[in-house]
DNA sequence: TTGACATAGTTAGGAAGCTAACTATAATCA
DNA sequence: TGATTATAGTTAGCTTCCTAACTATGTCAA
């Protein structure tokens, strides 16, 4: 079937293809990793943005933002890990439409205790590539990303 | 946060970040491009691979290990499509627990339709790099690929 | 040949994302 | 100032994936 269309386009259909299998794949292998921490990786993103704050606090709609899913994605992954203690919600004195998230003290281990398996997990995962091909990997990952259609 | 790990660390952590926010990028771009024709990805790739089939009929089982799906999330997937007439369910007369699924004329249609649409997202999707970045690109995908932990 | 196991498909129920609609609060402007 | 509009968060209901358990059929060995 490929060989209906042009060569670019047999390229570029590859290419996807890959993309979209090692991207899942990746995925996967995360989960499997963060699922020790009783975490899916929606949880974890969270827990890693508050923890990149000074103050280890956000608004759930600039937490949504920044991870990419819609406020109401963002109010489920909240409560799970409020449930789970690894977050907490203020009341926000100055506007009271808003809530201000906090990672708690056993949030901010967690994440401790989880990054360095993420480390490790994405150290064995590009193990193949050498240091020189690491760096033209990502320039060429970043051309794409930023096409924007 | 990055600073507390060596280097080569931190540049595969930044290419595994990438590769995902990529995937999911090309998934959700794959999605709108199947919207139009009421599928999503996950019909799509079945309806994909039996047309590559020389007789367009394959197991469920066998579909769902060739897509990397589950056989209960390949009996959605075709319960679906078998409503939509993309695809028939015909009984195997040689085995009694198995299920031939046949892609229909409709299904045919529908695949030549909207299979060029899926290349020139792909297309599109990698203008930015050069035949031989492409290239290049794609042995280090694969390589990746390759390792299994 | 029949009892144990294996295989194909389905069903039931759960997780995590989405959109659309809703509530409560804040901001704007006539 | 009071009516409209905008914003933050939540809720309800849908989708698509998953695992585990079930049904029906086939296979094999005592």
């Amino acid at each position: 079937m490929l060989k209906d269309f042009p060569q670019l386009e047999a390229e570029s259909m590859m290419l996807c293809i890959r993309l979209l299998m090692l991207g899942s794949e990746l995925l996967v292998r995360l989960d499997k990793v963060l699922e020790q921490f009783d975490l899916g990786h929606g949880r974890w993103v969270v827990l890693m943005l508050l923890r990149r704050r000074r103050v280890w606090r956000a608004l759930p709609s600039e937490l949504a933002q920044e991870q990419g899913v819609t406020r109401a994605t963002m109010t489920g992954l909240i409560n799970k890990l409020e449930q789970q203690g690894l977050v907490r919600r203020l009341p926000d004195p100055e506007d009271g439409r808003r809530n201000v998230v906090e990672l708690t003290d056993a949030g901010a281990d967690l994440v401790a205790r989880a990054l360095p398996r993420c480390y490790a997990l994405a150290k064995r995962s590009m193990s193949r590539l050498e240091l020189e091909e690491k760096r033209m990997f990502l320039a060429m990952l970043e051309k794409i990303i930023l096409v924007d259609v």
